[in-house]
DNA sequence: CTTGACTCTATAGTAACTTGAGGCTTCATA
DNA sequence: TATGAAGCCTCAAGTTACTATAGAGTCAAG
């Protein structure tokens, strides 16, 4: 199979998937006499592992080790259910801190709909002018 | 002011300040003869409007629009308030992303730590091998 | 034999910095 | 007055996961 082939079943482009050549993702099986790279068919389940990792929150260097493990034989569930305990307290730190912001936005917003823009907390340095005496553009 | 203490009043290294210089957010009023930068006072709060905007997801490019609107004179708090908008939406749907990468990751964690790992929806690459013969490292 | 779809390599760009090299400047102390 | 530490300077390269571009070769069909 050949790189458009994968790209097709994956949704990956095709400049992302010799990316992962580059960094030692997805290494061709081989090439042809013109140069055009040859990926046996469990590539695709390979790049689909990469992508359902990535949308889980790991970078292809933690992916990379995982898939490197299990390259040579090994099966390193346990240590991907470490990464993966570690992931989740990360999201959830992530989640607490987009839920902070989303609650400051959402404040600053009503503010200013409600025309108090000196309360609004978002443009504090904009405070020093002469914000009273203009229009509010 | 010199660019250490803006540095230690904004917990912002001295290699960012410099870099937003280099992108045209925070220009230095003046050099010393020894090509020291100097900075008027009101810097201190420009760079924690910049660090403020950031934690609620704007990223600098924007940040630079809104200042250069304030210096120059205007009140862009009608802009300020529309990209707000955006970013809220934007806020709540990487919420409901990352809640479901949570439940993903919860449930592999559950299954792996109930040892099914059969089933578990994250390793589907590794079942190609001889799952059941090995020990489970 | 030419067109169009596909492939190749190599290079540069993205965001927001960090790190490092190599070298001044400033100030306090010996 | 010398010296050592802390702070400042510029320039260049590295980070992540790619995308985009240029210029060129390959392959199958009409």
């Amino acid at each position: 199979m050949q790189i458009g082939g994968i790209a097709r079943l994956t949704g990956k482009s095709v400049a992302a998937l010799r990316y992962y050549e580059q960094v030692g993702l997805l290494i061709p099986s081989q090439r042809t006499e013109a140069g055009y790279r040859e990926y046996p068919p469990e590539a695709v389940e390979r790049v689909r592992f990469i992508g359902n990792a990535q949308e889980n929150g790991f970078s292809l260097q933690e992916i990379k080790a995982v898939l490197k493990l299990s390259d040579t034989g090994s099966i390193p569930c346990v240590g991907v259910a470490k990464a993966a305990r570690q992931k989740i307290e990360c999201i959830e730190k992530q989640i607490a801190r987009l839920r902070e912001r989303h609650a400051v936005l959402v404040e600053a917003v009503r503010l200013w709909e409600s025309g108090s823009l000196a309360e609004a907390p978002f443009c504090p340095m904009l405070n020093n002018s002469e914000l009273d005496d203009e229009e509010v553009n």
